[in-house]
DNA sequence: GTCTATAGATCGATAGAC
DNA sequence: GTCTATCGATCTATAGAC
């Protein structure tokens, strides 16, 4: 079967959810994604870390379009918030899927991706402290609650996965979105 | 020089922290405890498992002693609090210090450590709503909020990692600690 | 108790056939 | 574009000298 370079991001990237950098090895990830070493190397020449970069990169796009973007642009702040918890849920499934970027950022993997790991969670505070803004809350109060509440989802999903319990991670989320209503 | 098991497992606790249980390379921990693969093998027959296994009861010795504990035996609920959150800070270092039971709990390095993994943060939670029901919240409230706190302690570290931002970390940590404020 | 040397497996990456 | 075979490096773990 012939697959494109978009189509296999997707399944490096659950490759790279369950076992991390290291741990994700070219034979996990030749069976994760049904691909030989070869192709792989076809559409990522740089080999682990330029598939772990362009990983990152997809995901950042993803964020971008669904969530940042709407946070900030939308006039309707209420509504953008509301679809970024449902996008949260939805995409972290409860907690039982991982945020990758959070998971680099716990290991000396950050040092290898500094850049896009700042980036993805400065643009997320940014655009849901832009938004909380527009809600009403005075700006250091706007930057301060998106803070925490980012924050809180990295927290819940990983209690979530500790404990194994997505109904935990639920009840968190529910907390930190009574925050974000005025 | 002669070294004891209890002195190598906290070496042993900064290799995993830096790099992850499939990072940190028996060269890796050779290096960072300063003992060769002979003496290693001597006080860890299991070899790497056993050694992140004894790290991690370690760990949670430490916790045990130091904040579980208090939380649940202290008659002055409030002292016991602000005595956790002091505890946190020191020991995660403004977030530029990774929890090893939350960074395990993000790979599938949990599977190896499940119960440990689990138990650290229930016994956590628990301890910590047994302190804020003494403190004058109800039952449920308590629980609610014990997961809350735990559950934003472990984002504020994930975020201060991800943005090298040390302020970022004591913000949150703020913010939870007004949380636990009656 | 600590070391060095090394076995055997697996790693990331490359080469070349089709 | 995809595969298999394979390279050299590195991995975990063991053996045996001191």
């Amino acid at each position: 079967m012939v697959m494109e370079r978009a189509d296999v991001l997707p399944l490096l990237g659950e490759a790279f959810r369950e076992h991390g950098f290291e741990g994700a090895s070219l034979s996990v990830i030749t069976k994760q994604t049904g691909l030989g070493r070869g192709s792989l190397y076809h559409f990522f020449p740089g080999g682990k870390a330029e598939m772990a970069a362009a990983v990152l990169k997809d995901i950042e796009a993803w964020f971008e379009r669904e969530i940042f973007a709407p946070l900030c642009s939308e006039t309707d702040a209420q509504a953008a918030i509301k679809a970024m918890w449902e996008a949260v849920s939805a995409y972290f499934q409860s907690g039982q899927r991982v945020c990758l970027v959070g998971a680099f950022a716990l290991s000396d993997t950050r040092d290898r991706f500094a850049s896009a790991v700042n980036a993805y969670f400065e643009r997320w505070i940014e655009a849901l402290a832009d938004a909380l803004r527009r809600l009403g809350h005075d700006g250091q109060r706007a930057d301060a609650l998106a803070e925490q509440v980012v924050a809180g989802i990295q927290g819940a999903i990983t209690l979530a996965r500790a404990r194994r319990d997505a109904g935990l991670f639920e009840r968190v989320v529910a907390g930190l979105r009574a925050m974000t209503e005025k």
